[in-house]
DNA sequence: GTAATTGCAAAAGATTTGCCCCATT
DNA sequence: AATGGGGCAAATCTTTTGCAATTAC
């Protein structure tokens, strides 16, 4: 008896909201998911997007993403491990290796039991916004 | 003229706030800030305890952490660098060091102008909420 | 046919803000 | 005295939820 999750059905709301969340590197918010769909959708409403979002999620489909200094959260569809980099300037967000020594950082704390997740999210202002050199002339 | 902040006052709320933050090691909630705070002002509402860990962040005494599966943020009074483990049972927030190495994961990324923060995050359980080692007798 | 899912709108939860008065400098 | 900050309540923003109708299986 371990199979609590009820059978879901595979929706054209569900299948838009994936393909979109697949073929974006934006990281985009509900919102900005909710108006891409409306492209494909312009019924869809956007409690809709969020319920998907979160069932998605939970099915390990979808990963949600809740960047430094904004209150709405990002989703991506990218759910192999990675790290991401979070521009405070234009709201970019690009992906970043995982160095895959991090598990050991938790070895040896006696007070964690299991870890389920990482989330390694750097935040600055990505080359676009203030280019690291410069350029003086 | 790079002095743009405004000069800001030593309150008795904003006082008892930061000194909430660094005597506590649970990372608290807005919410739970306040209900401390209370016990030595009944007056301070829940607003002017948002208001001023916005300043306190902003002076760099204080760290917001958003934890990968709750809704509401949590406060650090703590601000040198390290990371946390959350744990989705009991919600429970707590210390662990941060790989110094970390810094290089972006040496090589174009796209990155700038690190202000490092945000490392591991969820998953908690060793009283699921002993790694569970005792069978 | 049954149960999951949708759209809509209302509700909930977290955080911010306007306003007027008070307190720090 | 000048003005940053406090208290209160209303407003805002993001996300969730109840409900009746619809649709996938």
């Amino acid at each position: 008896m371990e199979d609590t999750e009820k059978k879901s059905r595979n929706t054209r709301q569900r299948g838009v909201i994936l393909e979109i969340l697949k073929e974006s590197c934006a990281h985009p918010t509900a919102e900005a998911v909710y108006h891409q769909a409306r492209k494909s959708l312009p019924n869809i409403s956007l409690g809709t997007v969020y319920r998907n979002l979160n069932v998605l999620r939970g099915q390990g489909l979808v990963r949600e993403i809740r960047p430094a200094g904004s209150s709405s959260s990002r989703f991506d569809g990218n759910c192999l491990p990675h790290a991401h980099f979070y521009c405070t300037e234009c709201r970019t967000m690009i992906d970043l290796p995982l160095p895959a020594s991090l598990q050991e950082n938790v070895r040896d704390v006696e007070a964690v039991g299991s870890v389920s997740a990482m989330d390694l999210q750097m935040v600055g202002t990505c080359a676009r916004c203030a280019p690291p050199v410069p350029q003086l002339l």
